[in-house]
DNA sequence: ACCTGAACACCGTTCAAGT
DNA sequence: ACCTGAACACCGTTCAAGT
């Protein structure tokens, strides 16, 4: 139970959420964090008092965008879909966020790196738990490869969404790129290249 | 055919490319610039004499990588494998350095996001022809999938290298990844998913 | 209790002065 | 022709002083 902030303290810290998250969209994740003090027209000290570090400004920036993801993968799981469909369209909803918000992707790819930050696997907790439901009832039903982790399935679809991304040509074919990396989950038999 | 430089030039050149190479392996692709020529024991200037940006350094530091690479592909597409073998067996080469060698996966990375700055698309552009041609002779044997372009697959073989990174697991698995990768990359009909 | 902003450390980049 | 290193701009982080 977070007990309240002062007026004022909560006044400045909404006011730094807002210029954060414009400044990570507008100039990426590594956007001066004097500046967005200064936008928000407070002192630099009254930034680090409220996010000690970078992570944990980005965390609270994000922090709906990824309760909304979790909601919508549990949302998915009981919409009587196929469960491999219920899979495959959370995973766009997924790739289609990490691809357009930066700030977002960057969080999630430290979140996945290390998993040490409370902040941050506190953040992608929720996150985690709702796909691996989804990815073991799709497991279930023969639409996965028994193999493939949780884990390993949101890390593989972070750096598809960085691939996206490389592409030169307009924006980034979010449906395209899944495709590559779903047909590779399905698994399959045809096994004409072999390591 | 580049001019000779001037002995105490050549030698501080190739001082600078020694350090540098220390520098990435040892604090990443974003290591200090005025470290790498004090290690070097030259002025600061010295190092923007020779290299203009950073990108210009790494592409240097990594040349020989860069080459090596590009004679693998030339030299497996020969070896008399089949030819969804040769490409596979590459892309594990390639992939095992893009682990190994951050700078290198930095540098790579950047050449095929805009491929524009000049440095970055010469070295990269043998690496692209030969690895075009691998992907080429895969196809017509039925071993990859007929929609695959060249440089998606060299995309998205970066992208999962970053993400193998990402594991915390110990030294990723950079077999795990390609399998999951090929087998993607195979194509198959059986679409218990779909988008 | 919270905020401010000067102060410090650090890094990239440029350029006048030196050889 | 090439090198040096001081100078400048910029950023992150801390902390004494203020309310």
């Amino acid at each position: 139970m977070p007990k309240p902030m002062r007026a004022d303290a909560r006044r400045n810290y909404e006011r730094l959420l807002k210029e954060a998250a414009l400044a990570f969209t507008e100039h990426g994740v590594d956007a001066s964090l004097d500046d967005i003090a200064k936008r928000a027209g407070v002192g630099s000290g009254t930034l680090y008092r409220h996010f000690p570090t970078r992570q944990d400004l980005l965390g609270e920036v994000y922090a709906d965008r990824i309760d909304e993801l979790a909601d919508q993968a549990v949302e998915f799981g009981a919409s009587g879909r196929p469960p491999g469909q219920a899979l495959a369209d959370w995973l766009q909803k997924l790739a289609e966020q990490l691809i357009r918000l930066r700030g977002l992707r960057a969080l999630l790819g430290a979140a996945m790196a290390d998993g040490s930050t409370p902040v941050i696997s506190g953040c992608s907790g929720r996150l985690t738990d709702a796909a691996g439901e989804l990815l073991t009832a799709a497991r279930q039903a023969g639409a996965a490869r028994a193999d493939l982790e949780t884990a390993e399935m949101l890390r593989l679809t972070h750096a598809v969404a960085m691939a996206a991304e490389l592409g030169a040509d307009g924006p980034p074919d979010v449906r395209r790129c899944l495709v590559l990396m779903i047909e590779g989950i399905c698994g399959d038999d045809r096994r004409a290249m072999s390591l």
